[in-house]
DNA sequence: TGTACATCAGTGAACGCGCGTTCACTGATGTAC
DNA sequence: TGTACATCAGTGAACGCGCGTTCACTGATGTAC
């Protein structure tokens, strides 16, 4: 591995690590194994690197970007969607304090965004993907045809994104064991629904009620 | 308003406008309109602050404490889950930032952690409080008996936190009809389900499979 | 093969700046007699 | 009512420290002849 690689991996890691307050020039060459000098032969500024750190070392989203892309149809819906739920929790808890860092610089978040618009990447390819998904389904019949596929995706993903989040928040690692069950009985209930005839209370059964 | 209330008043104002790396005692102290050395006057040090911020600003969250405490039964579920998840929406729109930025720093958050399981509070209660909600709801036949509680607050916190952190990422506050729409398409979709009987491809038919 | 030079990865030591924090102070407002 | 003192909100100016960044350098490895 060259030295601009380890130098991004030494500052993704003293990121998710010791946080982005910490993540000193110091710091992350002293993680890299190399004198701070050495961070400027390869990136014009402090900033120049945190970018890069988020450009080259979150957008490669590895299991969950695999998961997204297989077609669909190999598989039945329910199966898809919970592989795909498992894997952007695990996504979500690797991920989310280095995403939630930029936060605190928004001179950086502003130029993130750019970067993404760029590459027309961003936090919102997760739901786009799955709504794609539900939609290519419902064009095969597995999948309610009233469904509205775009809010499924925003619930799913939203689920997972805000588990993750708590997670992170409580200081706790889930088991595999965790995430799994976590993913199948978020995908359970949205197959399913919650509701039923007695729920609008004397007015007009609206088209969401099941029937 | 005293002194020590106006100085959080600014605190929060500045960490939610230039952000947590930005926040320094002088930009606070200027937004006060004290000098630097008042804000020691009231907090033994800068972290003392922050916590206080996260703790009396973020913790009161309004508008959607109040709609989770409205009694069930008033209202069908449907009108009270949407009321809910625009507020939720709301309340993580305008919060999201500050909250983000403790994940800077590990010790602030593990602090303001400490501080919230004394209080009993933290970020897991929207979710909590609904799931109480559609378990009365369940209790008197309004919501789906097969329904997995739990699971559907997650859901439905979920994509208000998702859809909010996405707002936030994009630099865009939402108009007050998006947000409308949003957490009505959410609570539709909840409501009925995705999943239909081909669903499942000769597999058997699963409990959650709409019926 | 030897020599002179160019290139390049890498560093120790220093730089100035802005930060959080403290010191020593002021001036206005009680308050006791 | 006047005087002497105590209290307290508030500040200007300074402090030391750690940060991001740069300078001037070293030593190893090509490379031309």
């Amino acid at each position: 591995m060259n030295t601009r690689d380890r130098i991004l991996d030494a500052a993704a890691d003293v990121m998710r690590t010791r946080g982005f307050a910490r993540a000193t020039t110091k710091e992350i060459a002293r993680a890299a194994g190399y004198s701070e000098p050495m961070i400027y032969k390869h990136f014009a500024n402090k900033s120049r690197l945190f970018l890069a750190v988020l450009h080259e070392r979150l957008e490669a989203f590895g299991p969950l970007a695999a998961e997204l892309t297989r077609a669909p149809g190999e598989r039945p819906p329910r199966d898809w969607l919970v592989a795909t739920a498992g894997a952007a929790i695990a996504f979500y808890l690797e991920s989310f304090p280095m995403s939630a860092s930029m936060f605190a610089d928004p001179d950086l978040l502003a130029a993130h965004r750019a970067d993404m618009a760029d590459a027309g990447a961003g936090p919102h390819r997760p739901v786009t993907a799955v709504a794609a998904y539900l939609q290519a389904e419902q064009d095969r019949g597995r999948i309610s045809a009233a469904a509205d596929c775009s809010a499924a995706a925003d619930l799913l993903i939203g689920a997972c994104f805000q588990y993750a989040f708590l997670c992170c928040f409580a200081g706790r690692q889930p088991t595999q064991g965790e995430i799994d069950t976590q993913a199948a009985s978020a995908v359970g209930t949205l197959l399913a629904g919650i509701g039923n005839a007695a729920m609008e209370e004397g007015a007009a059964i609206s088209e969401g009620a099941a029937d």
